[in-house]
RNA sequence: CGCGGGGUGGAGCAGCCUGGUAGCUCGUCAGGCUCAUAACCUGAAGGCCGUGGGUUCAAAUCCCACCCCCGCAACCA
């Protein structure tokens, strides 16, 4: 079992430009990494870039370039990209890299000798402007090819097979032995009757001839391997793997303590390619059970509605998002307004009412007339060892209470319920503003003791709400630190939040805070 | 044909697995407050939870049937 907590995403295919869907995931698994480094665990984080294929060999042909030099562009739009928006990786997946070329084909070597790689011929249509062999599901009502594919011709071609088929009871009984394979429950559901129907074995290979930007057959000179074995292997390449030993106990220790991952895709690479090509090349390769990856299946950001595509010219681009309203709200929004494994629409004003609503107005709101407060009757210092006060309790435990709330949605990949736990918690600290009326406590001498009790419980909320955010916020989680003026000598840092200080470490008595300055201004809509 | 998803007050959603006063955000209307980023708080209006059956003392929630919408070639999370 993993010592680790550890999370990938999918690699992103380096043909164009990052999309607002490439971003979404990314953050989604950045938000659930910092939030297991929250609760003190040691965190391996993945992801990266898929470099190879037809396309980025065409793509770079049409540029003139060589793909190498094509593939370097792209990939650096995606490295600035995730730079931008606070994406926190610890290591990072290219596909041409000589490392994970030598375990690939380490992989391929192995399973060629033990039998369960084969060279077989393929003949059937072919359609020379997709560059694909057709079977009977691309033909339309009438039986006929649609004019979609250009010239069609009869082809014949050797390729080689990977034995997928020999596989399948082995991976419908891990299906149903285990239930929480692929969250959510119904894209299992969905996987398990897919598997049901799986028959033949899988295509592995591409002729030089047709394809050279890719990995070569280390037994066969002539061809490269296909996207499966090259993509899909790179979870395990970058975070250790050894191709030379054939069990998982004799893997290097680094690796063991970094595997099984909880592996973030979307809908449309559970099947076939994650949910069995991938499960069942581990499985051919001797992991077991226990070590097998759970998938967790996000959805997508449709366009009113509909699906967002290249074709349809209505890619929404993150870069300009971020430019345009600052990273934190873009990842605000990416967390708040869609469930995890939901369908969800992507609205600019929704963006922007979350930001304003939950984040300017609760969050901000309540740390700005907290610490303005503060100053006004208590010249900035906090006084958390005063008399007794009569709600002590009943605002502690209420934190205590959002922690394991929060903490259970978290776990279960509900960043968007999580996020609503802590909003629900800054509008309660909000309400108690008013029934404590500060303003009316300090004009009475009496109630000394108690707007001091008062001004520290809004601070001490504060910082809980920091702590609890900061997976989703990491910016503005420090800026609501910093001006509380809180554990200065960690500034910065991740590590200045942990979930465990939540009850145990407090802001201490005589502590002074800083100067109120919106930490969330609100966007003005022109 | 088949495989999935969805159908909940004006909008967007949660709840459904593990039946028991229908919840959240936004919006609308009325009021309050003044510490605060024209922010905050209170109250109200508004839903026969797609339709029809069934199980049950009790169904948005379980079962059956049906209707409507979306996805399942490629680009692609």
């Amino acid at each position: 079992m993993a010592s680790t907590f550890s999370i990938t995403t999918a690699i992103d295919y380096t043909n164009s430009a990052p999309h607002i869907g490439h971003a979404y995931e990314k953050v989604l698994a950045d938000v659930l990494a910092r939030y297991h480094r929250l609760k003190g665990e040691n965190v391996f984080f993945l992801t990266g870039v898929d470099q190879h294929g037809q396309k980025v060999q065409q793509s770079a042909a049409r540029e003139g370039m060589r793909p190498a030099e094509f593939v370097n562009g792209v990939t650096q739009k995606f490295v600035h990209l995730w730079e931008k928006l606070d994406v926190q990786y610890d290591e990072w997946a290219e596909t041409v890299d000589p490392l994970h070329k030598g375990v690939v084909q380490g992989i391929l070597q192995r399973l060629y000798d033990e039998g369960q790689i084969y060279k077989d011929k393929q003949s059937g249509y072919y359609s020379v402007r997709q560059e694909q062999f057709l079977t009977d599901k691309e033909r339309g009502a009438d039986g006929e090819f649609g004019p979609e594919w250009g010239q069609i011709e009869f082809r014949e071609e050797e390729n080689y097979y990977f034995k997928l088929n020999q596989h399948k009871a082995w991976l419908l009984a891990y299906l149903d032995a285990r239930t929480d394979a692929v969250v959510p429950d119904f894209r299992q559901t969905e996987l398990r009757n897919a598997v049901e129907k799986l028959s033949g074995d899988l295509c592995i290979s591409r002729p030089k001839a047709r394809l050279d930007w890719g990995i070569e057959l280390p037994f066969d000179s002539t061809f490269v391997t296909y996207v499966w074995f090259d993509a899909l292997t790179n979870y395990i390449s970058f975070a250790g793997y050894d191709s030379n030993q054939s069990t998982f106990d004799d893997q290097p220790k680094v690796f063991k303590k970094r595997w099984p991952a909880v592996q973030v895709i979307g809908k449309d690479i559970l099947i076939p390619a994650h949910g069995i090509y991938w499960l069942i090349m581990l499985h051919a390769i001797g992991f077991g059970d226990a070590e097998m990856p759970q998938l967790l299946v996000h959805g997508w950001w449709n366009i009113s509605g509909a699906k967002m595509s290249k074709s349809e010219g209505n890619v929404v681009d993150p870069n300009g998002l971020a430019d345009k309203y600052g990273a934190e709200a873009l990842r605000y929004y990416l967390m708040s307004d869609i469930a995890t494994g939901r369908d969800a629409d992507f609205n600019e004003d929704r963006l922007i009412g979350r930001y304003n609503g939950d984040l300017a107005n609760s969050f901000g709101n309540l740390l700005n007339r907290s610490l303005s407060m503060s100053w006004k009757y208590r010249e900035g210092i906090l006084h958390g060892g005063g008399a007794p006060f009569r709600d002590t309790e009943v605002l502690q435990a209420r934190a205590r209470q959002l922690v394991s709330s929060y903490a259970e949605q978290m776990s279960t990949f509900q960043v968007q319920a999580a996020i609503d736990l802590v909003v629900v918690f800054a509008v309660t600290f909000n309400k108690a503003v008013e029934d404590y009326a500060p303003w009316k406590l300090a004009k009475d001498e009496t109630e000394r003791d108690n707007l001091s009790a008062v001004l520290y419980h809004l601070a001490e909320s504060l910082r809980v709400i920091a702590i609890v955010i900061s997976p989703i916020l990491p910016k503005a989680a420090q800026g609501i630190f910093d001006q509380l003026n809180w554990k200065m000598e960690l500034s910065g840092k991740e590590e200045r939040f942990r979930l465990s200080d939540i009850d145990s470490v407090r802001l201490p008595d005589g502590h002074v805070v800083g100067k109120p300055v919106p930490v969330f201004p609100r966007i003005e809509i022109k």
